[in-house]
DNA sequence: TCCCTTAACGCAAATTATTTGTGTTAAGGT
DNA sequence: ACCTTAACACAAATAATTTGCGTTAAGGGA
């Protein structure tokens, strides 16, 4: 027996799930973000702006969600063959996607969201990426930290930086992150 | 000669600004974060809402400036004597401010501003508590951590965790964290 | 397959928030 | 004491958001 949640999936959700995150990509792409507005994406989809206000409750919800969505699909961390450099590699890549001015004002519509379900599926994508990394790592017969480590020393540096401080990380700064995750672990458990 | 910046600081202005202030406080500790709004808070202090808009531009740049102004007069960390301790504590104080429900809205807002000025005047806040404490621990002839890796390693961790995370980290998390933070330098810089 | 329930939508009216124009007050400098 | 103009009040104009209600179609169950 199937639960009765009752929440629509295909067809007609879906469809305009679809048309207003295009919508707002297509319009991030020509106009500021200061400069979009719930009424503008929703005449773009072809949708009114009810719909828009029931589904995803306010502007900040839904720029959120669109750019989550597009932030999920990508690739698995490529493997370079050692846990250090696929730190690396995924840590410059991550960079990339939160460091530049529009991943600033994504991180930024996610936190200004308030809501709990987003901010935690955003942190779940590093998350996921990081945890391909480690497990990749264990296959080897390596030591890697846990996941959780890796957040606190990688991923939350940079975001704080990004959101509160002038500048994103250097792809330096980035590095010496990594290898303290590494130097760090291996000077607490040298027996291993 | 003196700069003409023009910028109003005394009488009205200043009034203005405690008013509102206040209203904010005020409003906060009877209504929820999400019923707050301009008109209401135009209403409690007295002023008119086109004097909100066009001093502050919009609502979570009004909260986040309220809430950092009452976050700064606090005192000096406590001096315990010791860097470790000194550390534990205020990252203990700086949990007990950023971690409650209202501290979470707080840091949502200053993030949501979208203002660099009030973003990097927060951070700002727990650099200039960790910078004291970084320069006791010298005048003792200790060594310590610059201030930058004490961001990483504390605050960035517990800031990304109230802001994307479920729970903020415990008071033992955080001690693990000011614990790697001094492990991780000593290993790095043995020959201090 | 057909039917039923209701989530999700469109539309438009009502409400509320925000912006803007204009005159007034008073802060800060001369 | 006298300017200049930043900051404000007020009100009108505009824009965003909410709400009520009828309609469409997704997701079951018979």
């Amino acid at each position: 027996m199937k639960v009765h949640k009752g929440i629509r999936t295909g067809g007609r959700s879906a469809r305009v799930q679809k048309a207003v995150h295009e919508a707002v990509h297509e319009l991030l792409s020509s106009h500021d973000r200061e400069a979009l507005t719930v009424p503008m994406i929703a005449q773009m989809s072809g949708v009114t702006p009810s719909t828009i206000y029931r589904r995803w409750g306010d502007l900040p919800s839904l720029l959120a969600d669109a750019a989550l969505d597009r932030l999920r699909p990508d690739d698995d961390p490529v493997d370079t063959g050692a846990l250090a450099t696929d730190l690396k590699q995924f840590a410059e890549a991550y960079l990339d996607e939160t460091g530049s001015e529009l991943g600033k004002t994504m991180l930024r519509d996610v936190v200004a969201s308030g809501d709990n379900g987003t901010t935690m599926r955003c942190a779940e994508i590093a998350r996921c990426r990081l945890a391909v990394i480690v497990e990749r790592a264990q296959k080897r017969g390596q030591w890697a930290p846990s996941v959780d480590q890796l957040v606190d020393g990688i991923i939350a540096p940079m975001t704080y930086r990004i959101l509160f401080d002038r500048q994103p990380p250097t792809t330096k700064e980035l590095f010496v992150m990594v290898d303290r995750c590494l130097i760090r672990e291996k000077a607490e458990k040298p027996k291993d």
